[in-house]
DNA sequence: GCTCTAATGTACGGACTAGTACGTTAACTG
DNA sequence: CAGTTAACGTACTAGTCCGTACATTAGAGC
């Protein structure tokens, strides 16, 4: 059989494949300038000269770590299976599952910072990011339109900024762990607080979209 | 007159002042491993040398920054006044001077993305920082008291939570303006939206802590 | 099996970068 | 104004790190 086999010597997509997997962690883990080409390569079963064979350089390959990590976190998002829930349930769950996703993805989570750091200028080299729109904005503006023209919603907001206010507290929550676990003493990531600030993310959004008018 | 003169040639503590400012920039901008020492040289009127005889090591120079940083933000934080009003309108209040605090030190808030990426080991190696405690957790801890007490808050939030959800909020708003902007095609920092998102973080706040009891 | 090429390994170069050895001078003290 | 020292400058080093020139081989197609 001439079938590609699992133990084969030289297999390009596998060793493409080892380098993103390994560039990744040392990018997460170290920053852009930070992170070591030679580490990278140490950590393999190749050689440097590979990287270089298949990505051309350092900033490539980061770019091409982006962008793989990107593709994987939509192919989460468009997953998200929601829109049989009532509004205030349906946002409640979104915005739960987005706290599990930042939970679950630490890796992505620090590469975006490190991505802000540097002002986002690797990002807008590719043509692929730069041109990623993201179906989450379109469920969201479909749940809030649902829960305004039932009453259930009454803040305006659009969907970009009900996006980003959950995304503001399940990001902080990883990316900003370990200073604020250094200064105030309480680890977010600990499975107490983990649970309570899932329940929070969740009461937060919605008590923000049905508004203030309580007392009537 | 023997005074020190806004002139004379060698003044210990302008020449630290100077490199303690210049170094901010330049770790800001670059991150600690992207950050050159020459550089920050060159934007000064001495020397590299300086920088060693004053400080010792990149790293010491780093946790320097990140010591006077915090200091600042300190300072800013004690000044906030906002305990004559009823605790709504002051809870309210404290997001918004969050919100404008984030938004006139952005270097700072790069200082503590950067510090996150490397899991805090350098504020960990401060005994200042390690030890610095922070008197807005008191000032909210009295606010959510009285509002408790008069019934206006029901939700059930220590002081550290609150400080969380606010913080998220607004340091997201800046930290993550560039990769945001990138995908979602939105500009945080834009005039329009900062004011509309200035509101949005004292009404989130304030809706969450009333609580979902408004159908009685 | 022979050939051709994609895939891989080795060894090294050139530029950069944190840190220092050594020398000098301004400014305070008495 | 002489002596002392804190403050400063120059020139260099040792090591690091991205990238590459050159050699080699596995495997596919004929």
């Amino acid at each position: 059989m001439t079938l590609p086999q699992a133990t084969r010597q030289r297999d390009a997509e596998r060793t493409r494949a080892e380098i993103l997997e390994v560039a990744q962690r040392e990018f997460a883990r170290n920053g852009y300038a930070g992170a070591r080409v030679d580490e990278i390569a140490a950590l393999m079963r190749t050689t440097k000269r590979m990287i270089y064979y298949y990505f051309g350089s350092k900033e490539r390959l980061y770019i091409a770590v982006l962008e793989k990590a990107y593709a994987e976190v939509r192919e989460v998002e468009r997953t998200a299976d929601v829109e049989h829930l009532a509004p205030v349930e349906a946002i409640r769950t979104l915005a739960e599952l987005t706290f599990d996703h930042h939970d679950a993805h630490r890796e992505f989570i620090k590469l975006v910072a490190i991505e802000n750091i540097h002002q986002a200028e690797h990002i807008r080299k590719s043509e692929v990011l730069a041109n990623l729109g993201t179906p989450v904005l379109d469920l969201i503006e479909r749940i809030l339109d649902s829960g305004t023209a039932s009453g259930e919603f009454v803040t305006e907001a659009d969907a970009i900024d009900v996006h980003m206010m959950i995304s503001a507290f399940c990001f902080f929550r990883v990316a900003n762990q370990h200073t604020f676990g250094a200064l105030f003493g309480r680890d977010m990531a600990a499975p107490e607080h983990r649970a309570r600030l899932r329940r929070m993310v969740g009461e937060m959004v919605v008590s923000y979209l049905k508004g203030p008018d309580r007392s009537a």
